[in-house]
DNA sequence: GATATTGTATCGATACACCAACACACAGGA
DNA sequence: TCCTGTGTGTTGGTGTATCGATACAATATC
């Protein structure tokens, strides 16, 4: 069960939210050569999306060099696999991390809040997760 | 000068991310009653967009009742800004920190890490402000 | 071969961004 | 008083992207 969450709100297209987070997946080890992913219609249903949408995510990512797909057996992590260097997870967060700071900044939220609103955040995902497995 | 920062490759329309940044404008008192917006061919040549976009963010912020406008004069900061409650607030950061959170779990990073990076970024952002100011 | 499972193709509704032409408000001069 | 120019927001139309619904085609399995 891949762990995947999908935002209807935050404005980035959904096909796109997927691709990120199985890049992300894949280039971290969590997903590695051969392995499997979901069928389209199984991982449409468990994000509450439609199928097509799942469909584009897994093109896009094919096109990539990341996965391949055969037709009647499934989709798989396709062998060359570049994971990001530690460095490069390092950058990424940071950008994701530094326009929460400065959003939280903007409304008000000083540093110790906004961390404190993270740990509650992570918690309630840690519930959620155990929820659905 | 509204210093405003669109992008044109993270995913989120730019109307969107337009109107968000002058709530925030507004919430945070930047932008405060009665205080004219640039218009929208000026804002638009700014941040080199179609005037469009903007007509259309304005729009928004005009029907959330942020902002009025007058044909032939100009737009404006209505009065009764009360953009974001606290409760508003939080949810809004509450997402962002889910986004935060669920990447650097895909890529690796548990709960202190991120928290740590967090504060590190906090940190340099705070330099940053130093050294324009 | 028959059937289930998988990905694929096509079409429609809606949203986004752009472009061009329009309509209103105001100021200044005839 | 009228006209006209400039500045403002407004309206309608086009192309592309997103997302969904449905029917299709290839492969695996028995």
């Amino acid at each position: 069960m891949l762990h995947i969450n999908l935002s209807q709100s935050d404005g980035v297209p959904l096909y796109l939210q997927l691709e990120r987070q199985i890049k992300q997946l894949i280039a971290t080890g969590r997903l590695t050569a051969e392995d499997e992913l979901p069928p389209v219609r199984v991982l449409a249903q468990q994000l509450v999306v439609n199928p097509q949408t799942v469909v584009r995510a897994y093109r896009e990512l094919e096109m990539a060099g990341l996965i391949y797909k055969r037709r009647g057996a499934g989709t798989y992590v396709s062998a060359e696999g570049t994971p990001y260097t530690e460095t490069e997870c390092r950058r990424l967060l940071a950008e994701r991390a530094n326009s929460l700071l400065v959003e939280a900044r903007n409304l008000g939220f000083d540093l110790e809040k906004t961390l404190a609103l993270v740990r509650e955040c992570s918690i309630e995902l840690d519930r959620q997760k155990e929820g659905s497995e």
